[in-house]
DNA sequence: TGTTGTTGTAACAAAAAATATTACAACAAT
DNA sequence: ATTGTTGTAATATTTTTTGTTACAACAACA
């Protein structure tokens, strides 16, 4: 199955954040107007954000900002932030109940869990080569670019 | 979200026609009690891996066997074979009303799209460095192991 | 101090996707 | 014809994602 949109949702506010986080108090509910999604799921991905140590949240006046560096944030930090891959937080899922008395049902894991881990890290480490401000600088030359047409 | 069973089933089905297909007749009862699925699954699936030509299945008598060569079939094969990434073909998936009139939810997928992309190659690129031939030869190692010991 | 606007969360609802099951027609071989 | 199997439709169940309502906790400020 697809990865879920919560990684690009995510994305999408940190870039909004950055860039008018100075300008204006960004609340749920502007994120939620620009993500297109209702309020709450914003807050719970505020709330992911931040426990992760990459924004914060000011509670009862509102508004959220940067507090990791942008250059040291990376779309990996992101996507481990906000996507949920169960307990032992690897990318392929097995089937359950490979019959025991099997030698191939018995050594499935033995053969595959290794190749589909370094499988993963192959995902994870070109995740980890894009910085958010980078993505962040591709943002406002694409506005700009907008602004002149 | 992580990736669905169906492809480690696959995997499994496979290595199990290539150790036992000129041994005995592979059905989808047998294939079934190995996995620990209902055989309707695996038939699904060997359907699938017909249609991407790595199998046959000989309809009224039953069995499976492999029809491309392992040293020339990788687990992306076997991936894309099985695994239904939406009508895009994509990984990550978005959400899917970004405000047009918000230049970030106007531009988040000029910005995203091609980073996602490569993300994706890179793991397809590592998944296609895994031929059938190698998980086939570790599974054998592995039982020839546990018969000795 | 109480009013305002906001966050944090629980609880629940709806929709979508994965997985499981039943049933049976089509088929090939004996 | 009988047997054992595949192919597939139809349906059910379970799990996950996404959406929504409701409200307490909170911070600022008039």
């Amino acid at each position: 199955m697809q990865i879920s949109s919560r990684f690009t949702i995510a994305t999408h506010m940190l870039i909004l954040i950055a860039l008018e986080g100075h300008k204006q108090k960004v609340t749920s509910d502007l994120l939620a107007g620009s993500v297109g999604v209702n309020p709450v799921i914003i807050r719970k991905t505020l709330s992911q954000l931040k426990k992760a140590g990459l924004i914060s949240v000011t509670r009862g006046t509102g508004g959220a900002s940067i507090v990791k560096d942008l250059s040291a944030m990376t779309l990996l930090d992101v996507y481990q932030a906000v996507e949920s891959l169960g307990k032992s937080g690897e990318l392929f899922s097995f089937h359950e109940h490979p019959n025991p008395d099997c030698p191939i049902g018995n050594g499935i894991h033995t053969v595959l869990d290794q190749k589909l881990i370094e499988v993963q890290q192959a995902m994870e480490t070109k995740l980890a080569q894009t910085s958010l401000d980078q993505v962040v600088a591709d943002a406002e030359r694409y506005i700009k670019k907008q602004h002149v047409s």
